[in-house]
DNA sequence: TTGATATATTCCGATATCAGAATATATTGA
DNA sequence: TCAATATATTCTGATATCGGAATATATCAA
């Protein structure tokens, strides 16, 4: 087994630059667009642009219909939403950063005689599924 | 030029479901968790989790601390912010759904007559940036 | 039918991944 | 110093990526 393929997840998609430039792209236009568009806009060769397409597609992040001898591609935000709240599950770790910092020391403070603090802190309340 | 490393973004690290699971378990501890506790955790092989370890630690979404010798790791959210910033911009697109779908509707309607559609749309209000 | 346009697909080479196995590098303790 | 423990690193093989170039497919228009 090698690394999990692109088309797998929102998450492999997304983790090319110039997948979310794409996705940025269609979302600024907010309506359909057409391949060469895209094309232009970007500035990239057009078969870039229709593989980088054909990824977002297999994961549902983008939509196509065909128009004629053109395939208008429109964004499909909703399959970000599983990173979206993925990722927001974190909010709570970096919000108050400050009071978190001191209420680690503290934690750690009160373990000191512990040998392993980990063991017996058992998962906090806060508590991100992968 | 090949694709990019995983070692780049958070984005390219967290596309490894392995990782996010890492970064879940560390949150759920909420401590410092030293490699064996997490090899236990997880069940996987300890260079499995080392390497791992080794990309999360690179990107900046978790932190070690050396004691005695164990490596104490821990969650590093705040790496996890970029990641949520992008993401959030395009909540917008998935929150009322229909009213949008109805829009769009609207809006092809009032340019049917129109060849390419986008071209005239120009960037709406709503402006992710990639 | 022929040609032009729009888009997708295939082939290539360089590269980076990932898991697994083996091994190396500390650090502690006797 | 020597053994044990904790963790990291290296090597290997299979695989998937990415960009680039070339080519294929499909549709429209004359």
């Amino acid at each position: 087994m090698a690394r999990s393929a692109t088309t797998t997840d929102a998450f492999a998609a997304i983790a090319e630059p110039r997948r979310r430039e794409i996705l940025g792209t269609l979302a600024r236009v907010g309506s359909e667009c057409d391949v060469n568009w895209l094309v232009d806009e970007l500035g990239w060769p057009q078969p870039q642009v229709s593989k980088h397409l054909a990824v977002l597609r297999q994961v549902g992040l983008v939509s196509v219909v065909r128009k004629g001898r053109q395939r208008m591609y429109s964004l499909n935000a909703s399959e970000l939403r599983t990173v979206f709240d993925w990722v927001k599950q974190y909010e709570k770790f970096w919000e108050h950063q400050l009071d978190r910092i001191k209420a680690r020391a503290e934690r750690m403070q009160r373990e000191r005689t512990s040998n392993q603090p980990h063991r017996g802190a058992g998962p906090s309340s806060q508590a991100p599924s992968d």
